[in-house]
DNA sequence: ACATGGTACCTTGCATCACAAAGTACCTGT
DNA sequence: ACAGGTACTTTGTGATGCAAGGTACCATGT
């Protein structure tokens, strides 16, 4: 294991909450989400981004459609299922907890370093 | 796919990253971070814990010594590796830009919504 | 000595999922 | 017809969370 095997996984299951959210705006197609999440600083590559919006179709939470497109092949543009905008609500309200619960395990070191540091061997 | 799935999934990675901080802090067996991690409401189970340990372990980044306990078997004592420290560091800094990431996109998706407004069917 | 219950750590097997890589298909310009 | 660009799809691999079951140690009561 490395540092970004590490990073990636913790991006796991929070890619699925921004895409959610960039589709909830509106109908985008997946070379859109790709723009949008790099310009977050999210990287995500196509091999991982399809097989993610098949798996929302299928469970309900999007629905698609193909619009031609002027210059090039037709697209897929999604939309939010009226189950996926309640899913989408769901998962902010996990953000925030989760957000919160590693935000108090941070806090909890910081409050402990101070007191626990005449544990410790003195410093040169 | 459903909802508890998906907050598994936002989970992962933290854990590591969790866990790392809790030893940081000083010597802790396993249960003594299960509750921790059990008080700031980030569920844990065995079965998913002891791999963990084991991997983090592996890849250098914790040591361990045995201590005998007055009441019960020996306990696995772990603390962080130097390595583990830096380590540590880097995961602490990709947490924040990644709460910033995502902080960006709900961000964005509040401000789009006022403005598309005008391009949705009037509500009745 | 033996059984029981509690604590602590470990292992196996399964399902999920990110990703790389390779493939298919459509459109435009020359 | 061919080349290049865009868009979507599929296959295979490796990592890993977790449920379930297992092993081992200790203290207590009889």
């Amino acid at each position: 294991m490395n540092i970004e095997n590490a990073q990636v996984q913790m991006r796991k299951g929070i890619l699925e909450f921004c895409i959610l959210h960039i589709i909830s705006r509106g109908e985008v197609y997946a070379s859109d989400m790709l723009d949008e999440l790099t310009s977050a600083r999210i990287m995500v590559v196509e091999g991982t981004l399809y097989p993610l919006l098949t798996r929302l179709k299928n469970s309900g939470w999007l629905d698609y459609k193909w619009v031609e497109s002027s210059s090039g092949p037709p697209r897929k543009y999604y939309v939010l299922t009226d189950e996926g905008k309640i899913f989408l609500d769901a998962m902010q309200a996990t953000w925030f907890e989760l957000a919160e619960s590693v935000q108090t395990v941070i806090h909890r070191t910081e409050e402990l370093s101070k007191t626990a540091s005449s544990n410790l061997p003195e410093p040169n």
